[in-house]
DNA sequence: CGTGCTTTTGAATAGTATCAAGGCCGGTGG
DNA sequence: CCACCGGCCTTGATACTATTCAAAAGCACG
């Protein structure tokens, strides 16, 4: 952990903190700590107490709930300029876990100075809510696909969420589609979809046979996204 | 429709409008609508333009996602001093449908008026977007049981999700329980449990054999909470 | 006293989870 | 350099749970 860096001269172009004004930026600063993870790390567990709000400044981070014997959830997933952590007030504990899936840096501001900020910085204020409500949407179509589709569809799903969210490599593109720009486990991607290793792994040889993706080495590379995306028509979702 | 009463004498204690100013409290008096809804009718429909903020003043509403084949899935349910249909700015569609559960009043504020109170009423603010993180750890915890859960376990879920919403009638206490102040049909349960109607009536007849619920009427009576709770203990939920 | 709607029960089917075993690959140490 | 080990990935067989289909009973309403 260390004294962080200058906000205004962050790299990170979509945190939050860029809606204060100059003079609480400069605040925030001086009271904010940064802090890198390794892959695997936690930035925060289950059970223990909420005392800020995290900010990614650069990584890849699983929201996850461990629920019955070790089986664990991913709830969301984050990347730079997403927000973790801000689920209630000072007292209270987290209900779930961040873990960091690659080396992540993360800015953290406790929270009497982020409360302050709120009342101070109403624009700033307005954004996180719009932050909060469009995760909303989102975890609500996940409340649907996980309770309506076949695993089938879910793996689907689950490959178009981490496009969503942390896109594609820029180095990545053939004629032959584009590469996710993230490395995750099959338990991982089971952990999205609600099931096991085994059904992601049978339905992404599936896919593959129908060459709608392809094995990358540790990465995987959706060849034809459309037809991906066709599976899931009858749900018309909105990712 | 019709322009609304005072929101200073309103009785609805919970609504966020109290927490604006008093100028503003007027301001949004005189530019809001108080609509009333029978039972079954949609609030708001998937593919509408959003155009404002709802404010539940009295009723159950529920939020539903209508998915494959007509089956629909319960979002979430919310009642007096809730929240509805503030899920993106102007110019975009509502991507779920809000209906009204029972006759229900509901006040409405159109987006510029609301976005011009979101920014001189920092306090009103907060407190919406805190609203909406508790949403969020709300919804979360459902990710977790519509993946992992057995279906006996989701039933057991959806009657203290009821409860947790709408709690128990006054008058519905007796040494055997308490009654749920809510009506609801089966298939709406199945639309929360993620399941179909005669998984939840198998159910509930079990739980009915086992003495942890009675039907009673329309209503459901919970004869006995602990053991519903200790159902799902294993999932350690904060309701 | 039908008619339509919700609730209930049963039986057949399909889908998913679990269990078991083997393959692949990178790293470590002899 | 090669053999071994452990992690992750893959495949197959089996058991189980949940869904679907069908049919009937209960109940409110005109």
């Amino acid at each position: 952990m260390k004294k962080a860096g200058s906000c205004i001269d962050c790299f990170n172009p979509g945190c939050f903190i860029k809606y204060c004004s100059s003079k609480w930026i400069k605040e925030i600063e001086t009271h904010k700590t940064e802090v890198s993870y390794k892959k695997g790390q936690a930035v925060f567990a289950a059970g223990e107490f909420v005392n800020g709000l995290f900010f990614i400044k650069d990584g890849q981070v699983k929201v996850v709930s461990s629920g019955l014997n070790d089986k664990e959830q991913i709830v969301r997933l984050a990347t730079s300029g997403h927000i973790l952590g801000h689920r209630g007030s000072n007292g209270e504990t987290y209900p779930i876990s961040a873990v960091a899936m690659k080396d992540s840096v993360v800015c953290f501001v406790k929270n009497e100075t982020i409360s302050e900020a709120f009342l101070k910085n109403p624009e700033f204020t307005v954004k996180l809510m719009l932050f909060y409500s469009k995760e909303l949407r989102g975890i609500e179509a996940r409340i649907k696909y996980l309770s309506q589709m076949t695993v089938r569809e879910k793996v689907a799903f689950a490959l178009l969420y981490l496009k969503t969210i942390f896109g594609y490599q820029a180095q990545g593109t053939t004629n032959k589609g584009q590469l996710l720009n993230v490395q995750i486990s099959r338990t991982d991607i089971a952990g999205i979809c609600g099931t096991n290793e085994e059904q992601v792994i049978r339905n992404l040889s599936d896919f593959e046979q129908e060459k709608l993706i392809a094995k990358e080495g540790k990465k995987i590379r959706i060849v034809n996204e459309s037809t991906l995306y066709g599976i899931l028509k009858v749900y018309n979702l909105q990712l």
